[in-house]
DNA sequence: CGCATAGTTCGATCCTCATCGAAGCATCCC
DNA sequence: GGGATGCTTCGATGAGGATCGAACTATGCG
């Protein structure tokens, strides 16, 4: 009965059906209102207000108010990294899939991870990165190296070291297993992503969706 | 209203403080059984006994039965690094303690994760292993050097390449942030410490507390 | 100001699930 | 076999919490 960090209640705040998956909705990173959430989990539009509050409560969200919406979103990278490691284990050991549909493989291969890319590609880029020496690697610890600034200005993403955001963090992939790029420029590189209409984002999931161009586009700037 | 993994599910299992009581002592890395682990969590033996099946069902822990007793364990490293993830959390966002305790500190220097060392000390021992070329790491996997086989063996550590076990693996530390070892070598290095008596295991705790003179010993052999 | 949209609070209902005592199995020891 | 120990199953109880409709508050638009 020793008591440390109530792991209780922030695991019972993920282990209701209707914040899972709202939560799970949030994963994709960009911030949603209160009547989308509800959409998203099934539930009425109350019910998903209590949850919402309970969750913010909990300090699993955060809240921006504009006007007369407001946008939930997930508090930060380490939540998203909870969520991701939970999802992990409900993978392994969820009832196996009897057959997994194209939409999971597609996650599995890209997907958004709360602001930046995650999946096979994301890794395979991270790899690449430390292997041209653009980022310096030791540990979980990512640094730039000193080419890497005009380096990716070159490809139209600024890098602000004055930041407070960390620009670069390794984040478990758990699909891969290994660590993909988050941080700023993990953010900036998905925006880009999009921006160039490289892929489109699914719209039922965190799935990311390359177009052949997109793919040959994405792999010559950062997979060569 | 998608589905994917089911999350809430195991999310729920750790919610319960009975549940999240167990699973927390199981993160010593010692198999418990029924009785113990009902003392743990501080209920009594069938609410214990009701709650270990759930556990089972969800697949979170495995079962070992010798003669009469049933000795309970994590079902492996993923579960224990998730349960990791989720302390981190509620480190994070739990009520600001008024004053760490003493208990916290040596936490935060070492502990065991599961059946290894973790904390300040052990992340610090795997950036010495790789300075020394004795662990080759590249991302999350790490890899015996040549040289490490007979090192080891010379420590009284004897590598088994065969097993099963990966025997390196990187674990990553709530506290430190950064990953330390797991793996066979890693739960050997723990054995050591304990036989040697260079430590001794907190009876309330997960921390792993160091006799000046362990410390000592441990730092010539793994720091130096 | 008045209406519409977004969101929260309140109250009542209902159901799941944690809990424990008692009884039932299983294993070991003598 | 018989008794003791370790554990699970059963049944009854009770509490917490998820849910929604209705009423209320706040912001924006014309």
């Amino acid at each position: 009965m020793r008591e440390g960090p109530d792991i209780a209640r922030i695991a019972s705040l993920v282990g209701d059906p209707a914040r899972a998956n709202m939560l799970n909705a949030l994963m994709g990173g960009t911030a949603l209102t209160a009547s989308e959430l509800a959409l998203e989990a099934g539930v009425s539009l109350p019910t998903a207000s209590s949850h919402l509050s309970k969750l913010m409560d909990g300090g699993l969200l955060t809240l921006a108010s504009q006007g007369r919406h407001r946008y939930y979103g997930l508090a930060g990278p380490q939540v998203a990294g909870m969520l991701e490691a939970i999802i992990g284990v409900a993978e392994a050991v969820g009832p196996k899939r009897v057959r997994p549909g194209p939409r999971d493989a597609a996650m599995r291969v890209a997907r958004v991870c709360y602001d930046h890319l995650a999946g096979e590609q994301a890794v395979a880029m991270l790899d690449r990165l430390v292997d041209r020496k653009l980022l310096l690697r030791q540990e979980n610890e990512i640094r730039l190296s000193p080419s890497a600034i005009s380096h990716f200005a070159a490809l139209g993403i600024e890098i602000d070291s004055k930041a407070k955001r960390p620009i670069c963090r390794a984040c478990l992939d758990w699909s891969v297993r290994r660590s993909h790029l988050a941080g700023a420029l993990g953010a900036a590189i998905l925006d880009k992503v999009i921006v160039e209409k490289w892929a489109r984002r699914d719209k039922d999931s965190r799935a990311v969706v390359f177009s052949p161009k997109g793919k040959q586009e994405f792999e010559r700037v950062f997979l060569a």
